[in-house]
DNA sequence: TATGAATGAGTCTTCATTCAT
DNA sequence: TATGAATGAAGACTCATTCAT
């Protein structure tokens, strides 16, 4: 009945990622969305009021629908090796679903650092990241998990995954992340687990 | 006893790596870079060209330089463990010595893509890499080393020095990445070394 | 009533005609047009795009203008003596009417070029000098025209006009070259009158 | 014996010409110059002083070889119709002959207007257009050349020769101009002939 | 005479944002 | 809600010219 399913809000998103992928959130102009996305400017600022608040409407978006895949992906774990491996296989997992909301991510972590969504994507990060940690710290302290710096958790569970997307989303990988979920998974965990473990 | 020490070529790259550092490559403005140089514009111009270039000599000099690090410690590991922890040291080694090249180089990788100088950066990278496919081929061969796709064992060795140091540098962790030299080479080793092996 | 009658996009080809004619297109700044147009610089790129558009612009309408002028005496003209007089005295009404747009499509004539608007010219003036031919074939085939090269017409019947002009739209001239209306219509028949003619 | 035979001086010069001929003065840049000269900045600075003078020093050259040609030519004139004749068929043969020059002067007469050139430049124009001015006078008043006002002249005879090097070195015309050296020199003398004469 | 690094005022152009309709 | 003309601050880059060697 409508002339288009999608709201104009969500047209203009969708313009706007495909822009910032193209050229990066800088080098994007308001003009190129307003011609993708066939919205006008004031409409573009009517509904958003600045370029800066579209990149972090997508960024909390996507970072949102990431922690949604990791938490279910957790919730369904019994053990510490099927935790260790849901944080890598649910990264993996949205990376492939959503290429290019992940690379809008991991290219632009730092813009978002001087916006004045700074800290209300401090405050999300951080409530999620102690729930991660509220997950994992009773494996640590009974020995299930190596005993670590907190602070080398993440980087060694997701820090494969993370490059591995890097490469193949900026095209100079080739593979599908998802060939390699496994991998990247069983490297987290043997690289975690006890030593004595076998 | 001149004035200075460096040439003006110099000059004008140390004032833009800080610049760089402290507000990004496209938030810098080449007045900045002038004002921090204490070069003129067209002295800027004359040596570089244009912004763009300024930042591709950094970056392939930074490069070069990880690169020079890594080779050298390669070089003197004589089993197939000391050449993974070898790669993950190197890394870590030059992140700590040189802060501010580290985050350039993590930051603005895409920088170069539509550089002139992306060709020759892609030729060096070839090669480096086929410089170290060259050493590690007959571990992999022998067994000595897990087998996998060819395309994870880099994200697996660097993946998680490459993770920390983006959160170290960036201020999000507090701890210098030093300080989990032997943790990250440890992880890369444990997630890399043959399943028998003990 | 409105504060001004023009459209802004008027008022600035106004202003730049005004420019150019005092300081050639190249030596004329976007700054010195937005001042005498009251216009701001983004809406001259708004409406124009560039510079050189502006006064690709200028150059279209001007010459359109000419070509007005000398359509509506050629039709009145019965005899060829009248024909040939008529495209000298088109020239000169326009040029004396009109000495700022004259001087500009004089002077500048180089500058459309490389323009975008150079290929929409070269069609123009190629329908308008097709009309021009199929006027004055009859006669020359008659014989009531000296039998020439056609590409010399051209030159016989306009040349001492033009060639006037510029020095009087220099300043080199003194005399209105209106003045001369009759001298150089009178100088073109007299170059193409056949030879047995009285 | 020597590297070159021309001078530095000389290569300057026509490097310049060439590089004023492709993108004209303003858009011709000292490195132009320097690149096709392969002179060094300092070289041409030394020679000439400024960018200007190098386009003056070109003007004035090519300014004196026509009026050379032209005295020489009227020099054996001996009648008003050879005369006539002469200042035509004299610019038509040194068009033909240096059509770069020819060209250069035809597109920059404007240019020297306020250089610092103009006066010596004005004083040269008026001492040949008087030296003119003594070898037609005599014929004006005998009745032996068509009585018009004395700016005519010039316009008369020159102007369709003028108009045709235009469009010929613009390209806009493809035959040699020499091809029509009779041709415009007739209708020079047609249009200024007493009417009376056959 | 020759060289080329250095200078810096001056240009065009871009672009986020505002606002009258 | 939508539109797009208007704004003007800000930026990258150019280029004639100077000058130490």
């Amino acid at each position: 009945m409508t002339t288009s399913k999608k709201s104009r809000k969500q047209e203009i998103l969708d313009a706007a990622l495909s822009c910032f992928t193209e050229n990066g959130i800088e080098a994007t102009t308001i003009d190129m969305i307003r011609e993708r996305s066939r919205a006008s400017v004031g409409s573009m600022y009517h509904h958003f009021g600045s370029k800066e608040s579209i990149a972090a409407a997508l960024y909390v978006d996507a970072l949102a629908e990431h922690h949604e895949v990791q938490k279910a992906l957790l919730a369904s774990a019994k053990t510490v090796e099927e935790g260790v491996k849901a944080i890598a296989r649910a990264y993996i997992d949205w990376v492939s679903a959503h290429p290019d909301k992940a690379r809008f991510v991991l290219h632009n972590r730092g813009v978002l650092a001087k916006s004045a969504l700074a800290n209300e994507l401090g405050d999300r990060t951080r409530s999620h990241m102690s729930d991660l940690v509220q997950w994992f710290r009773p494996h640590i302290d009974s020995g299930a998990l190596k005993k670590l710096p907190l602070e080398c958790y993440a980087s060694i569970i997701t820090g494969p995954a993370h490059d591995y997307a890097r490469l193949w989303l900026s095209g100079r990988a080739k593979t599908d992340i998802k060939a390699f979920r496994e991998i990247f998974a069983d490297a987290a965990w043997n690289a975690l687990k006890p030593e004595h473990s076998r």
